[in-house]
DNA sequence: TTGATTTCTGTGTATATGCACATATAATAC
DNA sequence: GTATTATATGTGCATATACACAGAAATCAA
């Protein structure tokens, strides 16, 4: 162990600090859903898209990333990306300023064949945790968001 | 409410969805550091990295990876990032297929410079939980690792 | 109505992420 | 010792993420 390593208190340097462990989890979430999506050939970043499209529609960019919690262009790249997919279509009753979208025949046809394997993935990761945990886990969330 | 709505559970289309819930977190914490390191030019993404540099210099791409638990080709090109930053070097020493980094005199600057800023944004957001639920938190995250 | 401001979106740039494929080196089998 | 296999890395490509800047459209103030 060299000088700077005694410099480095635990949590920045070693796999228990628990911001890293978040974003582990996270990320192998993540990957669970990628894996089990990748037949579809949507990703899981998208999933959530093409539901906030289906309930709302016809919706603007900004109300999804407003709703999904995230950013503006960002949004409106995936959108183009999810458009380009087929997946999702400009609303051609847009006009003005903000740009609508709406789900396609294919985009609903998708989220049908798509649901049960998303149902799989879902119940596989919440059979490790009992109800209370589950709720525990959405409140300690929700704290570390608030002082985010 | 259309039809397709109807097709999709609350899991999938709200914010209520335990996994969409934890990225999101995630990404808050992932935000709250970069905000406070901006000043220093490293992102919060980088700094396990130099942290693991720092402890266990000289270091392979793969050792990094494999201790950080991320994708080999991703901490490749991170590498190449920080070291054009100044923080890392390619360790001279190097011979065959391996190519091994260590810290540089700025990178072990930056380390110092940075570790108080980095325990304020700990401290802020570890006040949120109590000691209990940093340690159940903790182990809720494993539990959802252990089954991705 | 006109000018200032706000709102919505696009784009440039840099980094991050993941996968597939290619290459080089090391290790192993025979 | 040579052929095969395993390991370490690089690179191409697509998408994701974030921020800064720019332009267009709507709104508001005077």
């Amino acid at each position: 162990m060299n000088e700077t390593t005694e410099l480095l208190p635990t949590e920045v340097t070693s796999p228990a600090c628990i911001n890293l462990q978040m974003m582990r989890s996270s990320h192998y979430i993540l990957k669970a859903y990628d894996e089990a999506y990748r037949p579809f050939g949507i990703r899981a970043t998208q999933m959530p898209v093409l539901g906030a499209v289906a309930r709302r529609q016809p919706v603007s960019i900004r109300e999804i990333a407003d709703e999904l919690e995230s950013e503006r262009s960002v949004m409106s790249r995936k959108l183009q990306v999810m458009e380009k997919s087929g997946w999702v279509a400009e609303d051609p009753e847009t006009s003005g300023k903000e740009k609508t979208f709406v789900l396609t025949n294919k985009g609903k046809a998708l989220i049908e064949r798509i649901l049960p394997v998303r149902m799989e993935v879902q119940n596989r990761l919440m059979s490790a945790l009992t109800e209370d945990e589950l709720n525990l886990l959405l409140t300690l969330c929700n704290k570390l968001k608030a002082v985010s």
